[in-house]
DNA sequence: CGGATCGAC
DNA sequence: CTATGTCGATCCG
């Protein structure tokens, strides 16, 4: 449709105009936007390859249309109610804040790229990339001007820009380099996380402390002017860091600041190595990593450790700048209407409708700001696997020996970590890129080539039978040995570790565990599978994820007005603090009528609330939730709790990328250049953000065959905070918008926000202090039985409708043991 | 557990 | 001619 389209253009604009990224350069040797796109739809039209991703593009659709259709189905009643309990776990979450370490993500520019110009003066002042035909790991800023970018085919590049020189990998030497580099890193944190040979994660909180009592000496840096920067002196250039650091002969000193000591960090890198990086230092992992994108190449971005400051930032940052969201999400969440992080907060009711809980878990820590404040060491190694890709392969004969090659070089990076598996997958990838696996898992665990290959071999056999009497016709595969088993003492140790710590997680589910909930803590199931079967697991997981938790939970001060608010929950705390165990009588002030409900059981309660809730005659003017994001207050603060961790770089997987042809693409470059022109060479940059954004082989018109979803919701792109949420089959009532001044009754500050939500989590916040803690351990030791509580939930309340599948909603790994009563009071009073 | 899919580098 | 390789995680059946 043309109106479809029309909108589509518009948003696509307005992105990239937020994103500072749509001018074209002009002037500058290149190509704009329009002739890249044309020249990769000419070269990539009518390829097998194109037509995988017009199918794979379909099955997008496919899956976008029926979460519209979930969607549609939702009443008004579900997203009030999600909109508590959402509401409610936001208000842990922001409880759970913890500002309080410094972290940097450090990223080297264009890095294989920078290293062949570094070591080849012919390249200077020439596009180039690293790579083959085939595929291209990266390529310099000059060539990424005409389009050329990481993870695109060789030749698709030289048609882009016929200059283009590609240099082959050379592994041995970025790994020495970024060996060069990790030295450094080690000054500041010995604990830091390597990502990849070009990034790394590091925690200097420890080191700023430090550093403050240093004196001038030990932050003091002699200049290099040697041979190796003829060019003068390095660092001339830069406007920004001229300023700061004293310029002293041929010495700088570095103040005490994060920015400074990060400045420090990347003057080191480039003097010892003549590679610029680029760096992000944030509150925690998930910031750290978008900074370091916004003043690459050669930059850095801070953002100071107060929420305000957080919050601003991620206001207008579209959410495929965030490490987890990927091209389908962002167009699943695009058909929802959602781009930027305050959209995202803004759908975060329909969102746990709609997603899994981990997703919808992620969605908020991403909305608000939160992300891992830990590096944590990651675990040991789950899969090993090899992959080969090959001009087209039909013989059966062919492909049981290339099978049984393969088998043999998985075995040999077996041996060298002396690991067994029981479980044997194949990849097969046909000529069409048609993905298939096969796995087969044996009881007892295998290493060598013939135990490999005697299983792989029998899985190729049953799919080369399947198709008779048509070959297979191959264009990749690859093996794959998984389910190794438990290092034996460690492990049952932390087994049992783990086990008390999920059952910590789910009794307090409190600020406490809660900070671990970012992504990198979400997951860690595994001591568990011991225990139970898989099924056995997942059974009892599906059997408590949802319902179960809900009843009191939904009273929550986010539907109150906020003087109902504080009033309620005073109460609510009083009558927690004098009676001594849940289940019996006590008063609750229902959040929905606001009427006292004398002296019933909590299920009683519940009961009334959810008639409340679900009865028809609610209190419309409610306020549901006002949508700005905005600042407001200080709060909470952490004490600084330090981990230390055993130095942990992910070898493995650089080791592995050394010895294979040519992976590891290098997807972390590029994008804006724009609001910080860069510094030499490079300018314009196309406007995609290319680490993400499909890797912009495609005019995204190309494969959107079927936009007109984009037309056919009736989301409500919400042009200011006073809007309605969303529009449903049954429209949500207008929201009441505070406009004077909030002022918290309990410190007597006035709030600077109109944000009711925010206000709420102050107050609360405020109350509470004191009381929680006591809250906590007292729930931690009367240790809740199950309760009648299940039993009545099923008794009413939805089930029905919506409740159908979307997709995924298990109450994954950890969390969310059964809810007593008291416990989910508990939760409530944080 | 098996298979497909997503996402990152 | 010519569209990677390796790994971890999630979700669904």
């Amino acid at each position: 449709m043309h109106s479809t389209k029309e909108k589509n253009d518009n948003n696509k604009d307005d992105l990239l105009l937020r994103m500072g990224l749509n001018d074209n350069k002009a002037g500058m040797e290149g190509l704009d936007k329009e002739k890249i796109n044309k020249i990769i739809m000419e070269a990539t039209r009518g390829s097998k390859f194109y037509g995988n991703e017009l199918k794979k593009e379909k099955q997008v659709n496919q899956r976008i249309e029926n979460m519209m259709q979930q969607k549609a189905q939702i009443t008004s009643q579900q997203l009030r109610k999600a909109q508590l309990q959402v509401d409610r776990f936001a208000m842990e979450l922001e409880q759970s804040r913890d500002l309080n370490n410094t972290i940097v993500h450090i990223d080297m520019d264009a890095f294989y790229a920078a290293v062949e110009m570094r070591d080849n003066p012919e390249l200077k002042d020439k596009p180039i990339a690293v790579g083959s035909m085939m595929m291209l790991s990266t390529s310099n800023y000059y060539a990424r001007r005409f389009g050329v970018r990481a993870a695109m085919p060789g030749f698709i590049a030289k048609r882009l820009c016929p200059q283009l020189t590609i240099v082959p990998p050379n592994f041995d030497k970025y790994q020495a380099v970024s060996r060069e580099v990790k030295e450094i890193l080690a000054d500041y944190d010995p604990n830091f996380m390597a990502m990849s040979l070009d990034e790394a994660y590091l925690n200097i909180t420890k080191h700023l402390q430090e550093r403050q009592n240093w004196p001038e000496d030990k932050r003091k840096y002699f200049i290099k002017t040697g041979n190796s920067l003829e060019n003068g002196n390095p660092f001339q250039a830069n406007s920004e860091e001229q300023n700061n650091p004293q310029i002293l002969q041929n010495a700088i000193v570095f103040g005490t600041s994060a920015e400074e000591a990060v400045k420090e960090i990347r003057f080191r890198i480039e003097q010892k190595t003549t590679l610029t990086a680029s760096a992000g230092i944030a509150p925690n992992t998930m910031l750290a990593k978008v900074c370091s994108d916004k003043n690459k190449p050669n930059g850095q971005y801070q953002i100071l450790p107060n929420r305000e400051a957080v919050m601003d930032f991620i206001k207008d940052l579209p959410i495929r700048k965030v490490s987890g969201i990927g091209k389908v999400t962002e167009k699943m969440l695009k058909a929802l209407g959602i781009i930027t992080c305050t959209e995202l907060y803004q759908q975060r009711a329909l969102l746990s409708l709609l997603f899994s809980e981990t997703s919808w878990h992620h969605f908020l820590h991403i909305s608000l700001g939160l992300g891992s404040t830990l590096l944590a060491r990651d675990g040991d190694r789950k899969s090993m696997s090899v992959e080969r890709t090959f001009s087209e392969m039909s013989k059966a004969e062919e492909q049981y020996s290339l099978c049984q090659e393969l088998c043999s070089e998985l075995a040999q990076d077996l041996q060298k970590e002396g690991l067994k598996g029981r479980t044997v997958t194949i990849k097969l990838k046909n000529v069409n890129f048609e993905v298939k696996t096969r796995a087969s898992t044996v009881s007892s665990v295998v290493s060598t080539a013939e135990e490999i290959f005697a299983i792989a071999k029998d899985l190729l056999r049953t799919e080369i039978d399947a198709d008779f009497p048509h070959p297979l016709r191959l264009r990749l595969m690859g093996v794959r040995l998984s389910s190794f088993p438990n290092e034996d003492k460690k492990q049952q140790q932390r087994s049992i570790i783990g086990f008390l710590q999920a059952g910590n997680q789910a009794l307090s589910a409190t600020g406490h565990m809660l900070e671990k909930t970012d992504k990198d803590q979400f997951l860690k199931p595994l001591e568990m599978s011991q225990k139970k079967s898989f099924f056995d697991k997942k059974r009892s997981e599906r059997k408590w994820s949802q319902q179960d938790t809900f009843k009191c939970e939904a009273v929550d001060t986010q539907s109150l007005q906020t003087s109902d608010s504080f009033q309620v929950l005073k109460k609510m705390n009083e009558n927690l603090e004098t009676s001594e165990n849940s289940n019996k009588s006590q008063i609750f002030t229902c959040p929905s009528c606001f009427r006292e409900q004398g002296s019933i059981s909590l299920e009683a309660f519940n009961k009334h609330v959810d008639a409340c809730l679900d009865g028809p005659s609610i209190n419309e003017d409610r306020k549901m939730f006002s949508c700005s994001h905005a600042s407001s207050t200080e709060v909470n603060r952490k004490e600084n709790v330090h981990h230390s961790f055993s130095l942990h770089e992910k070898q493995d997987y650089e080791t592995h990328q050394k010895h294979s042809g040519i992976n590891s693409v290098d997807c972390a470059e590029l994008v804006e250049t724009k609001g910080n022109p860069p510094k030499a060479e490079s300018v314009g940059a196309l406007s995609d953000k290319h680490s993400k954004e499909e890797c912009a082989v495609f005019p995204r018109e190309s494969f959107n065959t079927e936009q007109h979803y984009q037309n056919s919701f009736s989301t409500v792109l919400l042009e200011d905070m006073g809007s309605s949420q969303q529009e449903s089959p049954q429209p949500y009532l207008p929201e009441v918008i505070i406009t004077q001044a909030l002022v918290c009754p309990i410190c007597n500050l006035e709030q600077k926000t109109s944000d009711l939500t925010l206000f709420n989590m102050h107050v609360d916040i405020c109350l509470n202090k004191g009381i929680i803690q006591e809250l906590r351990k007292d729930s931690l030791a009367n240790q809740p039985t199950k309760s009648t509580k299940s039993t009545d939930t099923s008794g009413q309340v939805q089930k029905t409708a919506t409740k159908t599948k979307r997709p995924g909603m298990h109450s994954s790994s950890k969390k969310v043991k059964p809810n007593s009563p008291r416990h989910t009071l508990d939760i409530f009073f944080k």
